[in-house]
RNA sequence: GACCCCGUAGCUCAGCUGGUAGAGCACCUGACUUUUAAUCAGGGGGUCGCAGGUUCGAAUCCUGCCGGGGUCACCA
């Protein structure tokens, strides 16, 4: 079955064969680009460039960029369009007399389209009305666009006909780049703000590494997990849900602080703040503790916030979120109390379950008391932390990498940073007991059994690994994607991955040779 | 997975107490040599998400399905 091509995919297929027909490649090879548009309007001097009366003769600015055609305003003999490239857009002026024989009423004026690539090269001048713009002496189509592109009009600021359907900018997201300028910005400091934190890592000697997104046994999270199969070696094998364990293992191995920035998959649900492939920060560096990562963080994030945004107080959606340091580091038994008066600490199974209900929330018996904390936590405590809040200090239960606190027992040193009301970083002192870190993956090994399907398997590498010896070692774990939507102000994390997941469209349909015939038979 | 909202031309939308579709931009034809949401005159373009049902008649009412958004649940 073939896609229907709609009038104006028709029109454009019949300009693209008369192109042709006129020996004018549609899609040329190559074109000399010397500047850009953002450049030329900050670089363009009157005094210098401006032709003027009984003035000296002007310097000539010339330029050769390329772009597309994104409006056209056509007079008898001349005509302007807007002319966008990667940094903005530009004016260009193109006169029948400056062009070949016929080009001007004959490709320009009827088979150039708003849309197509063009390469112009000319010099820059300012109009009458004021702007700068470039006067063609050449023009050649760079690629011609068989599609019409939603045009976006906009007059002293306002803008028209945006498009607004997400369904549409988020399938086409090439489509969405070309016409909102502001997610080309969003995805630029998305960027920057990687570049930035790679750069604060390395320049403390951390060193970058890659480890199996294909792994045999997953583990260092509580996430079911997406599997697959290799053919040669017919073995079952798993995409991490973490990087954890293997970051640990480069840590016995004497590197001495590493880190990953890259893809981390969960098989669970979408919604705003999730999609099943996220980009994940994992840091580990020896010989320190949860306190001194407390630090780190704080650092590393109000630096980022500066990079990024140009100061520590970013706005986000109705608040604003200062990452200026310190941050306060409220134990999450406290913050529980404060939130609902109840103190559960050192409380039973039973008791919590107790508490949990007459604070409305459902219990059923498979629930452990971790469980029921988190619970608890999540639903009073988790959405009211707007800004930078360290909760520190877990219940074991719900932290089987994480050493034992060093007073408080049935407590790890872990932290969280939450923002915005939810979790944007992890971190703990690192188990490296091996006996210990046995006897908490049998206790996973039991939940699993139990019918938990998050639970970690036992990773009986990773145990070996540790028994040769892993020096003290702090680690964190922060979710990039969520930081980008704080950083860049987004609602939703599909707004700060470039292609979120989306349940696929009907059946592809292709436009092939037949939109042409057909283009040839309407004509006739 | 549950609930709520949405799906009409390439884009933004109107039409929805039932009488088989409209506007602006975009597109096509013509006019116009400094325009800028260019302007002026004329014109074409739609399986109204899909499939059933009710009805003499459905974009409109009902049911189911598909796709999207949001909230909840799970999770980072």
């Amino acid at each position: 079955m073939k896609r229907v091509l709609s009038e104006q995919e028709l029109e454009r297929r019949r300009a693209r064969q008369q192109l042709e027909a006129m020996g004018i490649h549609p899609y040329p090879y190559r074109w000399e680009v010397t500047a850009h548009a953002s450049e030329i309007l900050a670089s363009f001097d009157d005094a210098r460039h401006q032709p003027r009366e009984n003035g000296p003769a002007p310097e000539p600015y010339e330029v050769s960029i390329a772009g597309r055609i994104m409006t056209r305003r056509i007079m008898g003999k001349a005509a302007f369009f807007d002319l966008q490239d990667e940094t903005g857009r530009i004016q260009v002026y193109v006169r029948r007399q400056d062009l070949p024989e016929g080009f001007y009423d004959q490709v320009f004026k009827k088979l150039l389209d708003i849309g197509d690539i063009v390469g112009v090269k000319g010099y820059v001048f300012r109009t009458r009305m004021g702007e700068i713009t470039v006067h063609a002496q050449r023009l050649e189509l760079l690629a011609k666009a068989l599609r019409p592109l939603p045009v976006v009009k906009e007059q002293d600021g306002k803008v028209y006909n945006v498009v607004t359907d997400k369904e549409f900018r988020y399938r086409q997201r090439y489509v969405d780049l070309i016409i909102n300028p502001e997610v080309r910005e969003v995805f630029r400091k998305r960027a920057r703000m990687i570049t930035t934190i790679r750069r604060f890592l390395d320049e403390r000697g951390y060193l970058e590494v890659e480890t199996p997104v294909l792994q045999p046994v997953y583990g260092g999270a509580s996430a079911r997990p997406f599997i697959t199969h290799h053919n040669a070696l017919d073995m079952q094998l798993y995409l991490r849900i973490a990087d954890e364990l293997y970051l640990k293992r480069l840590i016995v191995g004497g590197y001495e602080g590493v880190y990953e920035i890259g893809k981390d998959f969960r098989n669970e649900g979408l919604s705003r703040f999730h999609n099943p492939e996220f980009t994940m920060l994992e840091l580990y560096v020896a010989y320190k503790d949860y306190y001194w990562m407390m630090d780190f963080v704080e650092e590393l994030l109000e630096h980022v916030a500066i990079e990024v945004t140009g100061s520590p107080e970013v706005q986000w959606g109705a608040h604003t979120i200062s990452f200026r340091r310190p941050w306060p580091r409220i134990p999450m038994f406290e913050a529980i109390k404060e939130r609902t008066g109840y103190d559960l600490y050192g409380k039973s199974r039973d008791e919590l379950a107790a508490i949990a209900r007459k604070l409305g929330l459902e219990i059923d018996d498979t629930m452990g008391s971790g469980k029921i904390i988190d619970e608890i936590f999540g639903e009073f405590v988790e959405p009211h932390l707007i800004q930078p809040t360290f909760i520190i200090d877990y219940p074991i239960e719900l932290s089987p990498l994480a050493k034992r606190h060093r007073e408080k027992p049935g407590l790890v040193e872990r932290f969280e940073v939450i923002v915005g009301g939810k979790e944007l970083c992890n971190a703990f002192s690192e188990l490296n007991d091996p006996d210990d870190q046995r006897a908490r993956f049998e206790e996973q090994a039991r939940l699993r059994a139990a019918g938990d399907e998050e639970a970690m398997q036992i990773d009986e590498d990773f145990l070996r690994a540790l028994e040769y010896g892993m020096p003290p070692t702090a680690g964190l774990g922060i979710g990039i994607d969520r930081l980008a939507m704080i950083l860049t102000n987004q609602p939703s994390i599909r707004d700060v991955i470039l292609f979120p997941l989306l349940r696929p469209e009907q059946p592809a349909v292709p436009a092939s040779a037949d939109g042409a015939d057909q283009a040839e038979a309407s004509e006739s």
